[in-house]
DNA sequence: AAACATTGTTAGGCAAAACTAATAAAGCAT
DNA sequence: ATGCTTTATTAGTTTTGCCTAACAATGTTT
């Protein structure tokens, strides 16, 4: 369980990889950089950092995957993604600028304050019981 | 009024200029430094960059000051942390960490966001009334 | 006032992350 | 199957923002 601490970019084209590959079953290098508005050789580049952290893989010419490692720390990021989302959401803004500011928060927050918001996004989910049965009420 | 565009970056080396200058009265290089844990020389490039945008002015060997327009922005900077910062705590987020997180959050999240925040922070003040017909009390 | 310490500046280097231009491979057409 | 189009890669440049090292000015001791 190697602790790699990966650029906000890096996260970005690996968040990408995982919902183009959700979304269409594969990732495209071509559609990586449509999708986060680069050129394609800003994604062949991003790649190889990635495959050299062993979060992807990809025979040349054809599409990236995920390594098991990568699928693990990609779902991280795009959980982190949604929770956002949703939470801005909540707040009453708009989806689209939501999505884009969500986008940039997944990056930045702490493991701390995106504790804070899960608890914040929970009580409608959850009712008065949370996993371990945390008091008698909020 | 020029819409200047600032980075990340030069947004917290101005930032820093206002808080040092209403905490001690100047802003020198040495304290910008400290603060923003870089060394003194990557000061004195964001100075000059400043300088160059009309946001700063400083006699050389000297305390760095505000211009009018630096002096606004820098306001505008800081009180969106400041908001920031409350936000958090409001959720249960530590006072450290929240400051950490509201750092980041001050130069990416866009106006719709931080209005919704702004909200989210004053029922107490406005009641279910908003901007117009202050509602018949406060 | 000469020597040392502190503070500020300049020069030059490095790394990240983007770009353009050029090349190479694949896919598809006629 | 030769030739075009699309897709991917490589090479090289630019910008940003940091760094270290060296130098210059200022301040403080004695």
């Amino acid at each position: 369980m190697e602790r790699v601490k990966l650029s906000q970019s890096l996260e970005d084209y690996l968040e990408m990889v995982h919902i183009l590959r959700l979304a269409n079953g594969i990732a495209r290098v071509r559609d990586i950089a449509a999708a986060l508005t680069v050129k394609m050789p800003s994604v062949a580049k991003a790649m190889i950092e990635l495959k050299k952290l062993g979060l992807v893989t990809q025979e040349p010419y054809c599409g990236v995957e995920l390594t098991e490692e990568g699928e693990r720390v990609a779902a991280m990021i795009l959980n982190r993604h949604i929770l956002l989302k949703g939470f801005l959401i909540k707040l009453g803004v708009s989806e689209a600028i939501a999505d884009k500011d969500a986008c940039c928060m997944e990056h930045i927050l702490s493991a701390e304050t995106l504790g804070k918001i899960e608890e914040f996004m929970k009580p409608a989910t959850i009712a008065p019981s949370a996993k371990k049965a945390k008091s008698t009420r909020k």
